[in-house]
RNA sequence: UCCCUAGUAGCUCAGUUGGUUAGAGCGGCGGACUGUUAAUCCGUAGGUCGUAGGUUCAAGUCCUACCUGGGGAGCCA
């Protein structure tokens, strides 16, 4: 008999048919006469009853159906006679596959803390919410592809390792076949990487844009979606030692197209979940609702779909540094003395600030643009005024920002002014340079931390619930 | 990395100004129950109080260091 998945059984099932499905216990519960099995064998966030006939089964057996355990079932779809669910499977034939000892299986069947389903990431899939929130991780990974497949996007898999570290987007592990205690050392004794593996030292990628920019001076337009590595001392719920980035790169698309593709595709992906997840969305929503029962009236925030439905809705608010500035100054807590950092144009906007503009100011997502140039990456367009550039932040609700991107710097000459300024070496850059001697043309990008996306879709409030086996300092478990 | 805070049973927590045999709920185990919905009811076992030092007649409780988690900040996606 072909196994059935339960979210097929649950949609189409019909009553009457002999059924076979495998999966794990979530719960059971037993009487004299008959026992009650809830199956989920993840397919769904929902589980399947399956109702056993205590007199036809094996006492052993039964008594090994506990939470965690793995069965095959097969039996007959039927109308359900008690409430709850539509229909059951009525067991004819049960296999144990894999028992699970109830003394040491960790995952009960009540509420565990996110931090200790952490502890027990390896197991904590098996929870509806961990359920949750990976089936939607990975409907939004199909959906980018699909978002940009269908606008003429083209999947550039860029390095991992790379021996470029010119962008300065934080610090950044080493890669080495040298002998960690003996390296070969050069005459003014530091390890000498001329004898590493790739003849030069080496690291894992922090970002994949620059590399991305080569593919799209060719390619059109491009996007890469891959694993990103900064070894920042960043122990915070927003920092991933290891986190997956997706950043689209496109020839002839000034700040204003990339701000245009930025708000639709964000708002293409929150669509999709709300098409596509609504079970698992819906979960979280009263999970989240569950939790925020317990915050005082005044800091409970909105219902999760409400919440996604607002930001498909809304237009981003689309304005300047300086305009920001210049809101900021006019504040009521910038007059009441309660920022804790000082606003001044030339200044990197602290969280406080964004959160002000975000959450209180224009309660909605922001689009801020034309920073100074003097607190932003070397690669950005430099504005006319000799003190901005096209660089763009789109800032969320909680979650801060969201996408970091800009019009890229492709007059040759401005760009190396600035590098040389910013004392990165040119002659290393020689290849990213190359676009801006051949051909070069207006192009941008950005980038979008898709742990950070996650937060917002699924509502969960750490990164490190997001991502399957989270790389944090002083954390690599599993 | 900085500031604050926490670590007591498998899990979630209580444990008074330091004072005798360390408590509860859930979970586990045993039993009851003709269909349950994180079932219910009865019974029962289960603890080097994060680690290492120190103060004291006496430390779960006070002090110091370290480890780990959480909240906030910085760095950023």
């Amino acid at each position: 008999m072909r196994r059935l998945k339960i979210k097929e059984i649950l949609k189409n099932g019909k009553p009457g048919t002999a059924t076979l499905i495998k999966g794990w216990v979530r719960t059971r519960r037993g009487s004299k006469n008959v026992h009650f099995i809830a199956m989920n064998d993840g397919s769904t966030i929902n589980n399947l009853q399956v109702v056993a006939d205590t007199t036809q089964f094996d006492e052993q057996l039964l008594r090994e159906i506990n939470t965690g355990a793995a069965l095959a079932v097969e039996g007959t779809l039927t109308e359900s006679k008690g409430s709850g669910q539509n229909v059951e499977l009525l067991a004819e034939r049960i296999e144990l596959l894999g028992g699970a000892d109830p003394e040491k299986y960790p995952i009960q069947p009540k509420k565990h803390t996110l931090e200790f389903l952490r502890e027990n990431a390896h197991l904590r899939f098996r929870t509806n919410t961990f359920g949750a929130v990976f089936r939607l991780r990975h409907s939004m990974a199909y959906a980018i592809h699909h978002y940009f497949n269908e606008k003429g996007f083209y999947y550039l898999h860029t390095p991992i390792i790379t021996a470029s570290d010119a962008e300065g987007a934080g610090q950044m592990f080493r890669v080495t076949t040298l002998d960690a205690i003996n390296p070969p050392l050069t005459e003014d004794k530091k390890p000498d990487y001329s004898r590493d593996f790739f003849g030069k030292a080496t690291n894992l990628t922090v970002s994949g844009q620059l590399e991305g920019e080569l593919g799209a001076m060719a390619l059109g337009e491009i996007y890469t979606f891959g694993p990103t590595f900064r070894a920042e001392n960043s122990n915070t719920a927003r920092h991933l030692a290891e986190f997956w980035m997706i950043e689209p790169e496109m020839a002839f698309y000034d700040l204003k197209d990339n701000m245009d593709l930025a708000e639709d595709f964000l708002k293409y992906l929150i669509g999709y979940a709300l098409d596509n997840c609504s079970d698992d969305l819906q979960f979280l929503a009263s999970r989240l609702e569950q939790e925020e029962k317990n915050k005082p009236q005044d800091q409970r925030s909105m219902n999760l779909i409400e919440k996604l439905k607002f930001v498909q809705s809304s237009s981003f608010i689309r304005l300047t540094y300086t305009e920001a500035i210049e809101i900021l100054k006019n504040s009521k807590p910038y007059k009441k003395n309660q920022f804790q950092f000082p606003v001044d144009w030339g200044i990197d906007l602290q969280s406080e600030h964004e959160r002000y503009l975000v959450e209180k100011h224009f309660k909605c997502p922001v689009i801020l643009t034309d920073y100074p140039r003097d607190i932003k990456a070397f690669y950005m367009k430099q504005n006319d005024d000799n003190k901005t550039v096209r660089a763009m932040d789109v800032l969320f609700p909680q979650i801060g920002e969201i996408i970091g991107g800009s019009q890229r710097e492709e007059n040759l000459e401005k760009l190396l002014s600035r590098m040389k300024e910013m004392d990165i070496p040119a002659e290393e850059m020689w290849w990213y340079l190359d676009t801006r001697r051949f051909g070069s043309a207006v192009h941008s990008g950005f980038g979008l931390g898709f742990e950070r996306f996650i937060l917002f879709i699924t509502g969960m409030g750490n990164i490190r619930d997001v991502i399957a086996f989270p790389r944090t300092p002083k954390n690599a478990e599993f």
